[in-house]
RNA sequence: CGGGGCGUAGCGCAGCCUGGUAGCGCAUCUGGUUUGGGACCAGAGGGUCGGGUGUUCGAAUCACCCCGCCCCGACCA
């Protein structure tokens, strides 16, 4: 029979494994394990699974390095990876459970399409907002289009051509798929993909109150979610980005290697990603005094002019210029100013200014707003300025006097800078007071951002005319939410909190396989028992991975705990000859049983009584 | 996009400075000895040295350009 042939029959097979379970099983008890194809036995020497020994060099992280190395993905290109059957397998478990509780809450899945027409984006004005992250291209017909990075509009087209009556809201739909989000710099393997694998849902509602009740929905499904994942997480408040909207929560995994900085309370259960936190600090006291220009030669830095006039940082006025893209402000400068000794959030700056981007402004926007690099100060500039909200009583500070060497003190903001507008632009720092229950202060942890809801309102409904008709035969929009998690994120970031130096370490209920059978030596007896407790196994429900290699055991042991395998089971001749089975857990115990205990020892385990 | 680094066999690397047509470990294949924690012996296969141009009698090596990848920053569901 030659490859071609023979892979038909195999397929034939696996027709007839679908069909009719236990014919399969009959089928594969009649093959022996010489057989050159076998898809129904999960034999590992016929499985695609190619680890490797050494960490490949560009991996950084160790979910990055372990994915490489147990063969569960290969990269394509920059941010694109190939998902391996291990991967895929593991990617599998982690959607079944997604998709248990989002039918649990009541949503319906359905699968939206990768490419998106241009017309639906410009109709939302993203297409101009959206920025590079976008992949945009024309089809043959010089059409436009791009690669959705995320489906509002694709979902608000959808409903507002079927939605008629109130009497069909709310309802919430949801879809995993591959995203694209052509990313300035894919890092970390699976983290931060370019190409990745998202569940994102989208609710749609006929009043505000109904929309909360499903944030708090989707909330409460997210945390069940991660906790059935063994996630260690939290939940804490965002920014709503480039999606938008009125309130958003981000869930975090709480890792090392997280790239985001999240900032807690220490009392009270505030969490809320830097980017977005807020805190209080202590305020200065200092004494109202005249506007006085003193001589700094060459002093720029908040540092050095502090130490030059030896005051303290809390003392000068930072300000800082700003060239903003999009917004009330679009190709204008601003001057945002916080505290010396604080840091300017500049996702918060963008947001207040209802800017799309914004950049420092390079040193001849200073000279023609009439200032100085590293004298700059508020007072007297001609542009839009804006402090954080902590300024706004400030007297007797120090700033740059716009004048080379020169700096100013007795600055008050009122006096001095009266059309100055506040906002919250500070970033919180660690050991802040909290703002919300006032006795705490401000820890920091670092998280992977692994799923974010938002309360839209009606920000994609009104442009995309979502419309039906209420209770009251009128016109109305619907109000919408929207739910993501990284589904493909996740199996990096389930790998960066279970793992140790032998490898990955997954939790049952995500393990891509439950159990591996690991064959010591090849003798009659142990192929045989082997092939006999997989087939048992398989028969009793277990996910079973036979390990039927010809290597010498280390290397299984190695395997096996690399890829994570929650139970292994060990068959050779010397447990056979003594029946007394050794069963070992990936976490750490291991105990033997006799041959005729193992299934019901394995279900033990796997049942979680044991 | 700014800064730094790298690109030589499937993986990890040496060779480059000082030009002479490629090497080591692991992996793979064959044979043998092994077999409860990444074996050993013998043999073999596999590389247009990221690509192009130039300098040179001769380029992995020197010069220039391009491409790709990684890290830090900027940016970012």
């Amino acid at each position: 029979m030659n490859l071609h042939a023979a892979r038909l029959h195999a397929l034939g097979s696996l027709h007839n494994y679908f069909a009719t379970p236990k014919q399969a099983i009959q089928l594969t008890t009649t093959s022996s394990h010489t057989s050159q194809l076998n898809f129904a036995i999960m034999r590992y020497s016929r499985f695609f699974a190619p680890t490797l020994r050494d960490d490949p060099a560009d991996a950084e992280v160790i979910s990055h390095k372990l994915l490489l190395r147990a063969g569960f993905i290969r990269r394509v290109t920059s941010g694109v990876y190939d998902f391996l059957p291990m991967g895929l397998r593991v990617l599998r478990k982690i959607e079944g459970i997604v998709r248990e509780e989002m039918a649990r809450a009541g949503a319906q899945e359905l699968l939206l399409p990768m490419v998106q027409p241009s017309e639906l984006w410009k109709k939302s004005g993203r297409w101009e907002k959206y920025g590079n992250e976008l992949l945009r291209f024309k089809d043959r017909h010089a059409h436009e289009s791009c690669l959705g990075p995320t489906h509002e509009e694709v979902i608000c087209d959808l409903v507002s051509r079927e939605l008629r009556s109130y009497k069909q809201l709310p309802m919430n739909l949801y879809q995993i798929q591959s995203k694209f989000r052509d990313e300035v710099r894919p890092r970390f393997g699976l983290m931060r993909g370019r190409e990745f694998i998202m569940k994102d849902a989208y609710s749609f509602h006929a009043d505000e109150e109904s929309l909360q009740a499903e944030y708090e929905n989707m909330f409460a499904t997210y945390q069940r979610i991660f906790t059935r994942l063994g996630l260690k997480f939290r939940a804490v408040e965002a920014d709503t980005g480039s999606i938008g909207g009125s309130q958003s929560h981000e869930f975090h995994v709480l890792a090392e290697s997280g790239e985001d900085l999240i900032a807690y309370c220490s009392h009270c259960d505030y969490a809320a990603n830097v980017e977005k936190g807020i805190s209080t600090r202590d305020i200065p006291s200092l004494d109202d005094a005249a506007l006085n220009v003193i001589e700094t030669p060459n002093v720029t830095s908040v540092e050095d002019v502090a130490s030059f006039l030896n005051i303290n940082t809390s003392q000068l006025l930072k300000t800082l210029i700003y060239q903003v893209t999009g917004g009330e402000f679009d190709g204008q400068t601003v001057a945002a100013c916080v505290y010396g000794d604080d840091t300017l959030q500049e996702i918060k700056l963008a947001r207040a200014l209802n800017a799309n981007a914004i950049e420092l402004a390079d040193d001849q926007a200073l000279s023609s707003l009439g200032s100085s690099k590293g004298f700059v100060g508020p007072q007297g500039l001609r542009c839009k300025i804006i402090m954080d909200e902590s300024l706004r009583d400030a007297v007797g500070m120090v700033a740059g006097a716009n004048k080379i060497d020169s700096h100013v003190s007795g600055l008050s903001i009122h006096r001095d800078v009266p059309q100055a507008g506040f906002s919250d632009l500070r970033e919180v720092r660690l050991n802040d007071g909290c703002a919300h229950c006032k006795e705490g202060h401000i820890k920091h942890a670092r998280g992977i951002e692994v799923g974010q809801v938002f309360a839209l309102g009606q920000q994609y409904t009104k442009p995309l005319e979502v419309l039906f008709q209420d209770k009251n035969g009128k016109r109305a929009t619907a109000t919408m939410g929207c739910y993501g998690i990284g589904v493909s994120r996740l199996v990096a970031a389930v790998i960066e909190q279970c793992n140790d130096e032998n490898g990955m370490i997954w939790p049952l209920s995500l393990a891509p396989f439950q159990v591996v059978i690991i064959t010591m030596g090849k003798s009659e007896t142990a192929m045989a028992a082997s092939e006999k407790m997989y087939q048992d196994m398989s028969a009793a429900g277990i996910e079973v991975l036979w390990d039927d290699r010809k290597e010498r055991p280390g290397v299984k042991f190695k395997d096996a705990e690399l890829m994570g395998l929650p139970i292994h089971v060990v068959l050779g001749d010397r447990g056979l000859e003594a029946d007394a089975i050794e069963i070992r857990q990936r976490a750490g115990s291991k105990q033997e049983v006799s041959m005729a205990n193992v299934i019901a020892t394995v279900q033990a385990i796997l049942a979680g009584t044991s």
